[in-house]
This record gives C-alpha cells, sequence and structure tokens, in this order.
DNA sequence: TCAAAAGTGTTCTGGATACACCCATGT
DNA sequence: ACATGGGTGTATCCAGAACACTTTTGA
C-alpha cells in the first residue's frame, strides 16, 4: 500500500501522557521502546494518526493497544511540531493528558506483552524524542487546571475519603493544605455527595466515604459556575 | 514534484485568529476565500505546514502571506482534527490566536491583494470549514487567558489611557467593570509605568498616559508571579 | 494504653465589591 | 457655562490563611 501527494507531509502521531494516582504519589505511565530510534528507551505511549480517524480517536486506540487502558478521562494538551523532534523525518504530534483510576490498572499495564511501568512523575529517566518536554507541559497544565475544574477525581475510585482527596491536590500542586480549611473547601462546593459508608481495614478511626457529585457539577458547569479548591 | 508514503497521511494546516481592538470593539481579522470549497466565503487566514517548517513559523508565514502582519504575539490555541471538517480531504490543523495592536495595521490588511477585514467578532458572517468553531474557542480563551495573564497589552498601543485598557478589558470580558475598582487594581499590579504625557486632540480633560512594563513582568514571572485583573 | 489518623471552629487579614462626587479641559 | 470624560476614597463583605485540640478505632 502506497500513496502519493504533490507535496511532502509531516507525519502527524498522538502521544498521551498517563497520570495516576498511587497512595500518594502522582505516576505517569510510560512504555519501552522496542524499536528504533530511542530502542530501550522509555517513552509516552503513543504513535501515527490514520488518516480517517479522529485525533481522539487516535489517542484512545493508542492507549487501548499499547498499554490496555480505555475509557479513561482524555483531554488534548498540546501540539508538539518542533524541526527534529524525530530523527528520522518530519513528525507533528498533538499531545493528550489522560487521568486513570490508578487501582484498577496497575497490574495490567505492567503485565502487558510490550513493557509498561509507572513511574513517580519526578522520577522519570530520560525519554525518548521530546516526551520529557511534554511531560512537563503536561504537569504545568494538570497543576494549573486541577485548582478550577474538578478534575481530580478521576484519578480517584468512586469511593473516597476527604484525606485521599486532599492527599491527591498535594500531590499535584506539590505542596501541602491544611487539613481543615481544605475540608471547608472541599465540602464547601456541594459537589462531594457524604456516603453511609467508611474505609475499611484500617488500623485507626475509619474515615468517611465519600464520591464525587457528577451530576450536579454538569448541571452548574451549564450556568456558569465556578469550582475552586 | 511529488512524494509518496506506505500510509496516507492526513494533510496539515495552521489557522490563525486574529484578535484586534477597535475603538471599544473587539475585532477579528477574516479573509474571503478565492478557491473551493467554499469559494466567496469569509475564513481565518491559515495555510498547509511546509514539511520543513516549524508550526509557529508556518503561522507567522501564512499571516504574513495573507494579511501582511508580522512581529505580532501569537499562541498556539488547540488541533481541530474532526473527520470531514475539510469537504475534501482529511486535514488536521493547528490552530493559533494572535493579538495585533490595530491602529498600525487597519488599512494595510484592508488593502492587500487578497480581502482582507475585520469584523467585530460577536458579528461575523457564517465561516468556512469549522472556523466558526475555532473562532469561539479563541475567545473562550482569550477570556480566560486575560484574567491571569498581561497579554491585553498586545492589543493597545504602546502608550494608552487607563480608560483604553478597562474598555479592552470589558470588551474582552463582556462585561462593564466598576472604573475605581480597576484602576486600582491596574495600578496595583505594578506593571504600568505612568508617563509624562498626556492624551491629544480630546474634546475634553485629557487622560495621563501609561506604558507596559514588560521587563519587570518578566522578572516576575520567573519567580512565581500573580497578576489578575 | 498507645499510636494513628479523623474530625472540628474561630480569628484575622486582605482583596473584591459597591458606591458618588469633584476636577480639568475644550467648545 | 456646559458637556465630556478624568480622576479619586471609603465602608462593607467574604473568602483565604493561620492555627491546636479532642475523638475514634484497632493493635
Amino acid at each position: 500500500m502506497s500513496v502519493s501527494y504533490e507535496h511532502p507531509r509531516p507525519a502527524l502521531t498522538v502521544d498521551c501522557v498517563v497520570f495516576g494516582l498511587d497512595e500518594a504519589d502522582l505516576k505517569v505511565l510510560l512504555i519501552r521502546r522496542e524499536l528504533d530510534p530511542f530502542r530501550g528507551r522509555w517513552a509516552l505511549p503513543g504513535g501515527f494518526v490514520r488518516v480517517e480517524e479522529a485525533l481522539d480517536d487516535a489517542a484512545r486506540r493508542e492507549l487501548a493497544e499499547e498499554t490496555g487502558l480505555s475509557g479513561v478521562f482524555l483531554e488534548q494538551l498540546y501540539t508538539f511540531g518542533a524541526l527534529g523532534r524525530d530523527p528520522r523525518e518530519r513528525v507533528v504530534s498533538v499531545a493528550y493528558y489522560a487521568l486513570v483510576k490508578l487501582g484498577d490498572h496497575r497490574v495490567k499495564a505492567a503485565t502487558d506483552a510490550r513493557e509498561a511501568a509507572w513511574f513517580a512523575v519526578d522520577d522519570t529517566p530520560a525519554l525518548a524524542f521530546d516526551h520529557d518536554e511534554i511531560l512537563a507541559v503536561a504537569l504545568e497544565r494538570l497543576k494549573g487546571k486541577v485548582r478550577y475544574r474538578p478534575i481530580g477525581f478521576e484519578l480517584l475510585p468512586p469511593k473516597f475519603t476527604l484525606s485521599q482527596l486532599q492527599r491527591l491536590y498535594e500531590a499535584i500542586l506539590e505542596r501541602p493544605l491544611d487539613k481543615r480549611n481544605f475540608r471547608k473547601k472541599a465540602l464547601g462546593t456541594g459537589l462531594l455527595v457524604e456516603l453511609d459508608e467508611v474505609e475499611q481495614d484500617v488500623a485507626h478511626r475509619a474515615a468517611r466515604l465519600y464520591r464525587f457529585d457528577r451530576r450536579k457539577y454538569e448541571r452548574l458547569e451549564k450556568d456558569g459556575f465556578s469550582f475552586e479548591i
């Protein structure tokens, strides 16, 4: 199969920065490259966009193929198109970032045929291509977005404690938060539903579980809401 | 000249949403298409990315070629890649938005060989391709960004009055602002330099002129600043 | 009874908002 | 003199920040 064009075209790829939360650590999912260039180096999952495939679909497909993940929160990040970012030829990459509930997926990704592993975001090896830069931009975006959009919940299980939520925000923002103020503000949004359950199997007082009220958020979002942590 | 590839590739373009301020109105620069598809319809300036050209460079080149603009503030917006957004073939477009000091460029753009004109952003004709959507996203972005980055100054001449600045913010945010509070806040940033000049040729008390202190802003930006209007 | 984390209230401060009048200038 | 926009100060309110102790539970 071969096609020809009047003018040369850049190749188009998608790359995904997949974030997960492991206890109190923010992690990113990387895969080890099996082919040149950068064979053996860790990289972001990604690949070529097909000609009959929307960008978001390409990102989801690559994510599924390379890491087994599906049904995750996914949002476009930025498009990287510097000359020379791929040593073979001109490649423009539309980067996405994804947020996954890590509990479900931890093992799967690590035992896939393709070698994949979670790394603490501040302790990654030198990545292939310009993926270090992409990761940095994704972290910046996450840090900014989490302050005015309740996307953090995408990283938590459906039922969570306020302490888990606080640790999440602390991990993303990279600074400690005051417990009382945090709880006041989190509950003050009115977007947390108090459940009649507590966490299990802990060696201390069990914390109450909450869930995120997505419906309510979506309703608020319609008519000029405002969410902040 | 013809090239061939193993797999078909989407074509890659850039499109630019160029904003300018005309008195108190926010305007966008459009060009009339001379070719099919959408011949005769208004569209955003843009065109194909060359294979040896960075994305930003492509955006600047197209802007210069189609509108005569150069040296403007330009930032990547979002990449649009839905299927069918171009009726001919698969085209992915990296959209940019630009901010220009309209005074300098008003005539030039309108008298270029190619027909180009400024339209009030809330009174544009139906645009070619998905350019209505791109424009909407750009407006959203501008509205958000102007609140925490002093990019508004890119739309004003180097010397401006506080009333001009206020009208600019009112135009972008689409709501009136209190004069006293606005001045307090604007001056409170410490980023405005009071000049020993006043505006000329007005039929009332002449307002003092200010300039934006870009150096100071860049210094602040380095070590965790914070700018808000 | 001890360890470990859950849970809770108040004070203070600073920025956001709301609001109305006098001033300078050109016609 | 008058019309036009320039320029200024204060009171109120609310959200954010700072801060420490008691409670519950399992080991």
